[in-house]
DNA sequence: ACATTGTTATTGCAATTGCAACGACAAGAT
DNA sequence: ATCTTGTCGTTGCAATTGCAATAACAATGT
């Protein structure tokens, strides 16, 4: 897919070698610092913007976009780490509930100084603000239309 | 990276999170037709566009954005599938050339009749021509920017 | 109350990956 | 020719991941 026709799968083959490329910098970036990978920022911030700073495994996992089994082994090793720590959930049984520690907290702060770097250096100083507004409302959309088979 | 307050950064946040959800439907999409994963198109793509169909690991690991010690045992599992061949490389004792076979190229045209319509579906159908020109070379820059190190 | 069905989080196991180290060869200097 | 230095492809090993199966509990219907 490198010559294509369509406008739209060429989008897609730039789309595609962008993410790969861009993230191995990323994550050489947070190896040459000491910190964790990326997978780990994800979940400390997913979990930030929680209320409370605490979320069921389940909709960490969901809002993670990560598989309901990874999150558990990636909250597990986060927890060894004391980022975060978990409690059985008082309202289901069955249920766990993810909680963020000030360690993790310190540490998302940190991350994000390495990676606001890397995403200006690597992504946002190559848009206009024009673009940067364009991608955001053109990829909500996608974003949204994969999550439309529940409402209604 | 929720409510980021620089569209940059915003445009950024949509990009992670369109690529876990994307990718996502896309393996499963495959897996439910009985094909492989989708590294293994990336690589029968990438060989598919090379002169006689071949290339040397190195070049192939860097066209597909892929780790060399991965391209080896991903072609590992290819060869044994009967998707590629590799033989010595006849310029350079050190080098080997991987090839594509007629049965990898009939995978890859199988597995892109799949591909192409998840595409169409999950990413193109919600973008405009000019959209997608402008996410085309949008990160058409950004590309090659990563690639700037070595030129001059 | 009870049985059935669905959900939640975890785990075993096999497969995949990254990292560092390795052997084989090439390229350049002396 | 020899010696260093660098590159190519592979491999061992540890770590990570996906998939299927599991135990524990919730929700629903009878």
């Amino acid at each position: 897919m490198s010559p294509a026709p369509d406008p739209r799968q060429r989008a897609w083959a730039r789309f595609v070698v962008a993410q790969a490329l861009l993230f191995e910098r990323i994550e050489a970036a947070f190896g040459a610092a000491g910190l964790p990978e990326l997978a780990w920022y994800d979940i400390l911030w997913v979990l930030e913007c929680a209320e409370g700073g605490r979320l069921r495994m389940h909709d960490l996992a969901r809002q993670a976009v990560v598989s309901r089994s990874n999150v558990t082994r990636l909250t597990d090793r986060m927890e060894k780490a004391g980022l975060v720590a978990r409690a059985d959930c008082p309202e289901d049984g069955r249920g766990t509930v993810c909680e963020l520690t000030a360690r993790g907290r310190a540490l998302r702060a940190k991350m994000w100084s390495v990676y606001r770097k890397q995403i200006d250096t690597l992504f946002g100083q190559h848009l206009g603000v024009r673009e940067a507004e364009m991608i955001s409302t053109a990829f909500e959309r996608i974003i949204d239309s994969t999550n439309q088979r529940k409402s209604t």
